[in-house]
Formats: structure tokens, C-alpha cells, sequence
DNA sequence: AGATTTCATTTGTCAGACATTTAGCAGCAC
DNA sequence: GTGCTGCTAAATGTCTGACAAATGAAATCT
């Protein structure tokens, strides 16, 4: 009941482990200051260094701000979806790069996860949304765009269809899933033909999503994953051959 | 172009930063040694505890790990499912327990990816996942099961299920989703009726899944989100009351 | 009373040192 | 030559002590 995770590790991986515990189960709430850097050094019987190493892990997962100053200190933070995103971001732009995830399965994951979101997406959207989707539309057509800003502009188009479901939990976990597959996706080459193709599935999505109609959503989605599929497979086809 | 976030920030923070940067680029690749302490040390000018702290942070994310000894040093990580998983639901549970997200929205989006889940499911699953989820329908069959355990195997079971999509993204997205409401679940009060319940729709969906008929996996599932959300409300109601 | 100064507290950073771990090499015994 | 032993060097882990910078609050002056 001491020492939750396994002995052998850093000290500074165990005393950042043992204050996440006390976030995590609720022992430290929000906005509550930590010791300073000196007491706790005292109470776990090490050096400040060792303090500070531990902090600074809590600090890169957004657990707690430091602040500097007479008042100052670290504090509990509260995790905001911003800070949140990122992490998770970082987190599948990594998994997908380092080849531990093939293209195909974050392509199934985020087009099924995407469906599950056009329900609640025809039910609620409002015209801030439809806005949105429109406005990246127009972009998309502009046919100086370059292969990267057209990439980033489908990433928005996305964002507004999930975000149209209203639901801040699903909008942080497509985050991921989408801008994680941002990297793979700007070394496609978007010809003409490619963009004129996804325009048509991008109208058909907004369309569907102002007349309420979930169905359609989904299989303009369907459609658009299998075209995404056969887009990526030309590039593992170009990255394999580069790489072997 | 030479700082890729704002200049203002701690330099541990900065150097972390810009590992972290190549890194994800791609710059550093996957079991890459980086410059030893003293090397980084110098080539930022900085002193070696703050290139430490900048360690720190990228090992807190499972970007690094490090290894003592002659041939030691800091080593770019491949990241793997079980390292992002616990960083995901640490979280999801921060989200959900500072009230960031209400217990209503997590459930929908628990249940909306779950339910997306389930044709993948239906399709793919095992002997195994049957057999996995049968186990602790078992289980949950035990009269002298404390409600910890009973959410244990609650948790166990939707797992068994999320897997049998065969999508490992998707168990990835789910994990979080499903175990950051564990501590939420874990107030609840399990009563022998409201256990019968959940039984039923449990036993459904694994009958459901072994017919391959994912229409009515969808179908328990939402039965399924509709109870849990009620029973949900109660503890929510009996926290307020406490903290008002 | 209000403005200014001083001060104590706390984090941020640095320098240097020692402890510990670990791989590789040299040397010795067989 | 082979295999074991011990040394050595390199690297991370940790500690000590110090100073810089920020910041709020108390003390002081007008």
C-alpha cells in the first residue's frame, strides 16, 4: 500500500508517479498548491534536482503549472481539451509513423469512429457548422492550393463534421485519430482528378448533413474512405520501395 | 523558423521542445541515440540538471528511454500500445473527474464508439473474444462480488468486445474512453436487480456477437448506454448533493 | 491614505562532485 | 587458444550549494 508502482525505478519516476496517484484519485484537487519544491524534497528524503525531474514529468502531461514568485509554486492543473489534444496528437502521429500502426487500420479506425459521429451530427448541427464545412469546401477548389494547404483544409472539414455532433469527448478523440494521420497524408500527391473526386464526397457530406440525412453522411464517408485507402496505398507502395 | 513554440518559455521546456520536434519529424528516428547529457548540455549551452528536466518530460511522454552504463544514454522510443494506453486514460480520467466533461457526454461517447465498434466485431471475432467475454459474464454471476469487481469485469467485457473489432486503434480510443469513467462507475451502488440487468444485455451481446448479427449488438448496446446512464444519474445526483 | 521601497519566498539555472551501472578490454590461468 | 577475472571508461542517477529572477506582501515614506 506504500509504493504503488514497482520498486526499481527512478526516484523521480517514483515520486511523480506517487503525486499522479494523488491527482488521479483525487488527494490533490484542482488549483491545490504542492509543497514547494523544498518541502517535498524533505518529505521524500531526496534532492531538489530529483524534485524538480519529477515535477517536470508531471508538467509534460499537463498535470500540474508551476508558477514563479513569492506566492508561487506548482499547482494541480486542471486539463483542459486543449492541452489534452496535443498530447494526443503527438501521441498517434507517433504510433502511426513508427509503423507500429499500418495506414489501413488508422484509415478504418478514423472513418469508423467518423461514422459514428454523423448520427449525432445530422441531429444537431447547427449553421456554424454547415459554415465551416462550405467555407473549406470553396478553399479546397481554389486550384492553386498547394498539395499541404489542401491536406489541412480536408483536416478542418473533418473537425467541423465531428464537432457538429457535439460531443467534446468524440471531437477530442478524432483529433488524434485525424491530425495523427496528417503526416502520411501530405505525402500524397493530389492531382486534379484526386481533389476533384474528394471535392464531390466533401459536397455530398455537407449536402446529406443539411438535410439531417445520417444515412447519406455515412456512405459519402464510406465512399471516402475507400478512396483515402487507395490514396495511401500509393504512397506506402512509394515509401517501401524508397525504403528497401 | 528556428523556434517552433514561443520564445518565453522555461528552457527545459524549449530543449524538450525541440527533441520533441525532431522527434515526431522524424529527424530522430526510432532507437537513435541521442547526444549523451554533456553533449546536449553544451551544444544548447545550457548546464546539464536543466538538459535533465528536458529528458524528463520527453520520458514522462514515452519518447525517450534511457539506460545507464557505458553504452547507456537516451534512446528515441518506439512507442507502443501499452505506454500510450495509460497516458490516455490518465487522461480521460483527469477529464472526467474535474468535471471538465459531465457524465452524460462521456457515456455517449463511450457508447457511440462502442457502438462502431460492432460490425468490425461481428465480422472479425474469435472463438477467443467469445470465450473472454463468457468468462466474465460468469463472473459478474457471483453474488459475493463487491461492486469494484463487478466494474472490473464490466470493463473487462467491453474490452473482450472492442478488441474483437481487431482494430487496435480503436481498442486504443476505447481503453480511454471506457476505463476514465471507472472511477465515476466505481461510486455506483450495484444492486442485485440493476446487476440482473445489466446481465441480460450482456449475455445479448455476446449471443449477439457469436451470430455475427451486429445489428443486434447495436441494439443491446444502446439498451445498455440507456441503463448506465440512469444509473450514472444517481451517483451524480448523490455527489452534488454531498459537495452543495 | 496612497505610493514606493524593501524583503522574504519560491522557482529557474548553474557548477561541480560522487555513486552506480554497464560494456568492453586487458591480463592471467589453464 | 580459451575462458574467466578484474580494471577502466563512459554514461546516467543523485547530491550539495549557490546564485538569478520573479513576485507578492509587508514595511516605510510622502
Amino acid at each position: 500500500m506504500k509504493k504503488s508502482t514497482e520498486n526499481p525505478a527512478d526516484l523521480s519516476a517514483r515520486i511523480a508517479g506517487e503525486i499522479r496517484d494523488a491527482i488521479v484519485s483525487g488527494r490533490l484537487i484542482v488549483d491545490e498548491r504542492l509543497p514547494s519544491e523544498a518541502e517535498l524534497a524533505s518529505q521524500f528524503d531526496v534532492s531538489r534536482p530529483t524534485v524538480r525531474e519529477a515535477l517536470k514529468r508531471l508538467a509534460a502531461q499537463s498535470l500540474i503549472r508551476t508558477q514563479r514568485g513569492a506566492t508561487g509554486g506548482a499547482f494541480v492543473n486542471r486539463l483542459r481539451f486543449e492541452d489534452a489534444y496535443g498530447q494526443q496528437i503527438t501521441t498517434s502521429t507517433l504510433l502511426l509513423s513508427m509503423n507500429e500502426v499500418s495506414f489501413d487500420v488508422a484509415c478504418e479506425a478514423r472513418f469508423t469512429m467518423e461514422r459514428a459521429c454523423a448520427p449525432l451530427a445530422a441531429e444537431r448541427r447547427g449553421p456554424e457548422h454547415l459554415a465551416r464545412m462550405r467555407a473549406e469546401i470553396e478553399r479546397q477548389q481554389q486550384p492553386d492550393l498547394s498539395d499541404e494547404a489542401f491536406c489541412a483544409s480536408d483536416v478542418a472539414f473533418h473537425r467541423a463534421l465531428v464537432d457538429a455532433a457535439g460531443n467534446p469527448v468524440l471531437s477530442y478523440q478524432l483529433a488524434g485519430a485525424v491530425e495523427g494521420m496528417l503526416p502520411l497524408m501530405n505525402m500524397i500527391t493530389f492531382t486534379a482528378r484526386s481533389r476533384e473526386n474528394i471535392l464531390r464526397l466533401h459536397g455530398e457530406i455537407a449536402e446529406a448533413l443539411e438535410r439531417r440525412d445520417s444515412g447519406a453522411v455515412i456512405e459519402a464517408l464510406s465512399a471516402l474512405e475507400h478512396y483515402t485507402l487507395q490514396l495511401g496505398q500509393q504512397v506506402i507502395v512509394a515509401r517501401t520501395a524508397r525504403q528497401g
